[in-house]
DNA sequence: CTACTTTTAATCGTGTACGATTTAATCTTA
DNA sequence: TAAGATTAAATCGTACACGATTAAAAGTAG
């Protein structure tokens, strides 16, 4: 690879700036709700499989205590989530989705929805796409860490 | 797409989260050096053009004057970067690498080719992906916002 | 049953990100 | 040239992101 360096040739600054512009989309279909994109992805994942422990939602999404905890706690605060400590366990917080966000998952997903088709991505690109980062993700993770 | 809202077909989620992974490779590549990710994509921004002000490094890596003002200073702090206010036109800030960064980058820039090169990601993968995610970028920048 | 280990969250410190506001310098135009 | 607009950085407030530490609960081995 000849000029390796040159900015706009490097993949990190392409998947970077990808997240980024991502984010910014989300952004603007989310803000209506008072929804990060961040947020955004924990209630996808509640979604699909609700009242679960802190450690799993964590594991789910790649993300650690340090970033969750403070994140759960603001969507207590909006109204989102719910906190159970197990009774059987008290080290485990299990997380539910409270009545507000079952309510309004159609309006939420179908206007970032639209938000999305609004960039006219190609189902074919959007499968390729996901075929590549996947396989990249794979091998980014499954490297020996020296 | 039938079950869009299955969390692990999310597109969204699969850049989100290929972005952390890359983020993680170069912490782990860039840590000998005291280097954050992002502070690496200003240096690479650098070794390409020396001596630019704040607002067009800020456009070359999509970021706010919020975000990168306080990088500047602690990679003034750390004894990568200078910053001269210009004569011209004292709203202008003009960064520049120090020798430090001009005397590291054979390194620097051998750690991290070394640590992507360790993933075994194919030049046909690399190349793929890099195109895909441009046409996906350009889509989602070219959107019009509501 | 007690000392030790492991597990789970919470907390802390540092470093991005970003929109909004502020401040100072420059430009524009009447 | 003086008032108003524009521009460039800096600053502020909020929200991730992550490694490291802490604290409490549960498991385990002698």
């Amino acid at each position: 690879m000849k000029d390796f360096f040159t900015l706009d040739k490097q993949l990190c600054f392409a998947v970077y700036e990808t997240a980024g512009e991502f984010t910014k989309l989300y952004t603007s279909a989310l803000q209506p709700f008072g929804l990060t994109y961040p947020q955004y992805l924990v209630l996808l994942a509640l979604w699909e499989k609700d009242g679960v422990t802190a450690k799993e939602l964590g594991e789910r999404l790649n993300l650690g205590t340090g970033t969750l905890t403070p994140m759960i706690s603001r969507m207590i605060s909006n109204g989102w989530l719910r906190k159970e400590r197990s009774k059987a366990d008290e080290r485990k917080v299990y997380i539910f989705l409270e009545e507000k966000a079952r309510r309004e998952k159609e309006v939420i997903t179908q206007n970032v929805g639209e938000a999305i088709q609004a960039c006219s991505i190609e189902l074919e690109e959007y499968e390729e796409l996901m075929e590549l980062l996947g396989k990249v993700r794979f091998k980014l993770k499954s490297r020996v860490p020296r």
